[in-house]
RNA sequence: GCCGCGUUGGUCAAUCGGUUAAGACGCCUCCCUUUCACGGAGGAAUGACGAGUUCGACUCUCGUACGUGGUACCA
């Protein structure tokens, strides 16, 4: 009987918030609800230094407008709360001392300036960074070197200390990550890493471990560029005597820059002119806003669609997937090894395909505040309705709907008129004017009557309907784009259009 | 520097030793539409390099190159 599965997503106050961080959550969420477990949420907000104000709420509030809901987490309790890591600071520090005392960990009270001078003492050309390590860690100020009653007088005087792992010698480390295989590596090449810092504050080294013991994680999704620090954690999982229930791994690989190389980072969207961020993220220490995807017009659907893409297939030819069809399809086995460079051109066209399917009324539903907070009176919900039924398709963002849709209810601000005058003639001019007349006498505004007024007179008059259509579409709308000029006259009523084409003609 | 991980078109990618090496985005051409999109048809474009194993290698092994991550009292 195989225990049942529990992810978890454990976000940075500010890495959980990119794309990679997301992805992350979504892949934990459609494994744990793929084997019908539970998708824990837990909160790294220890870092004074870098967490900011709203943090939480904000990766609760994108998660839940992606759809990814966590079972249990700081506003879901569960059985293993509290789910903030500033609520468990005692935890960790008793975990921590118990390796103390096991030999397998040690107190350390050098100073910032001490290590630097470590450091920079041992630099050379052919070891750039040299490490709290087994060779080095006989030479500093720690309990491992100093005499039992030194290290207690420290400790009784109160003198600021971190307790870091003591790691082995010759040994080598394996563990099998799901997507990779088995990974091997040297505990030699490894340094001591602090576990609990001088602040009494876990490492996220010692708190991913506790944490996903006491929270019974089975199964662990994180970053790529988490892989070199492994050894460390399966170090932990060992000496704190729980090596049955370690999860298991998957390092998920990166989302990279579309451009050059490198981790796609929050600068490289404001530099290349796409989002990274699922939702608008104020920092109120820098009082920056970053846009979001949600924002700028992306549905929740086709974000995490892209998403889960970036990183991991199918194996078929499917490339539109709700949220329910991805946990269907969603298995480790195609999870990419390889990171994937983002591509915001084919984000677009996931939108615009769920768009194109979605149903005339949800899209109303969404497209009538962005119209309204830009000042748009859609005089009433019919008339937008049908607005929207001729434009939908030619969005690609929900945004779009204000530039496709602006002339049914205003007058062009702008009109194209050098594109008419280069065309135009005497003729033309008579055509338009007695087309106001036509238009004037017509019983009934339809679009077969609107067409055959139109029409009959180009006949008469003898012009050809391209060279008239074109002209009557941009005093409409104001240039040479959207759908059909009689389903814009139609829609904008007669009134609108006779004053459309007598504000141009007066132009001309 | 050292260590880890990776490498199929510009991008996302299928292939799990034998294929004319899928498909999608983007790009180009044509058709449709007397606008622009949508839609339809077609096109250009890919196995980093070198050895080895094998009847046969994109696929397995090794090396090289390149990329990327780590090397913090950051995550």
């Amino acid at each position: 009987m195989s225990q049942s599965v529990r992810t978890r997503f454990a976000p940075s106050p500010t890495g959980g918030l990119h794309l990679g961080g997301v992805r992350t959550a979504l892949y934990s969420y459609l494994f744990a609800k793929k084997h019908n477990g539970s998708f824990v949420l837990r909160v790294e907000d220890t870092d004074q230094t870098r967490f900011v104000e709203g943090a939480e709420q904000y990766i609760v509030d994108c998660l839940t407008w992606c759809g990814i809901i966590p079972d249990e987490g700081p506003h879901h309790p569960g059985d293993y709360a509290p789910y903030r890591q500033s609520e468990r600071k005692e935890i960790y520090k008793q975990y921590a001392l118990q390796l103390v005392e096991s030999g397998h960990a040690y107190y350390a009270f050098d100073t910032p300036e001490e290590l630097e001078k470590m450091r920079e003492d041992l630099k050379s050309p052919s070891n750039p960074s040299p490490q709290y390590d087994a060779s080095t860690r006989m030479h500093m100020k720690n309990s491992i070197r100093l005499l039992k009653e030194e290290t207690e007088s420290l400790l009784q005087q109160n003198i600021p200390y971190v307790i870091r792992i003591k790691m082995p010698e010759n040994e080598t480390i394996t563990f099998t990550d799901m997507i990779r295989g088995e990974i091997k590596n040297e505990s030699n090449l490894v340094d001591d890493k602090v576990l609990l810092k001088a602040d009494c504050m876990p490492t996220y080294h010692l708190a991913v471990v506790v944490d996903d013991y006491l929270m019974k994680i089975t199964h662990a999704f994180r970053g790529e560029e988490w892989l070199p620090s492994a050894p460390v954690h399966i170090l932990l999982w060992h000496y704190l005597g729980w090596d049955q229930h370690m999860p298991q791994w998957a390092h998920l690989p990166l989302i990279l820059k579309p451009d050059g190389h490198g981790k796609l980072s929050k600068r490289d969207g404001d530099r290349l002119g796409f989002p990274v961020f699922a939702m608008d993220w104020y920092d109120p220490k820098t009082n920056e806003t970053t846009h979001g995807f949600k924002e700028l017009g992306f549905l929740p659907e086709a974000f995490i669609n892209l998403l889960a893409l970036l990183g991991w297939n199918s194996g078929e030819e499917k490339e539109i997937f709700t949220l329910d069809e991805l946990v269907a399809s969603f298995s480790m086995e195609r999870v990419h090894k390889g990171g994937a460079k983002f591509d915001y051109e084919k984000a677009k066209w996931f939108n615009h395909e769920w768009i194109k399917h979605m149903p005339i009324t949800h899209f109303e539903i969404l497209a009538k505040p962005i119209l309204v907070n830009r000042g748009v009176d859609i005089m009433s919900d019919e008339y937008l309705e049908k607005v929207v039924a001729l434009i939908k398709d030619r969005c690609t963002l929900i945004n779009d709907v204000y530039e496709q849709s602006i002339y049914f209810f205003q007058t062009p601000a702008k009109v194209d008129l050098e594109s008419i005058q280069t065309k135009w003639s005497d003729e033309k001019n008579i055509f338009f004017n007695e087309l106001l007349n036509s238009f004037d006498s017509l019983s009934e505004w339809n679009l077969a009557s609107i067409e055959t007024c139109f029409k009959t007179l180009a006949t008469e008059k003898n012009i050809k309907l391209g060279e008239l259509q074109a002209p009557f579409r941009i005093m409409l709308v104001g240039g040479k784009f959207g759908p059909g000029v009689f389903n814009i006259a139609e829609l904008i009523g007669k009134e609108n259009t006779v004053e459309r084409i007598k504000t141009v003609l007066n132009l001309l």
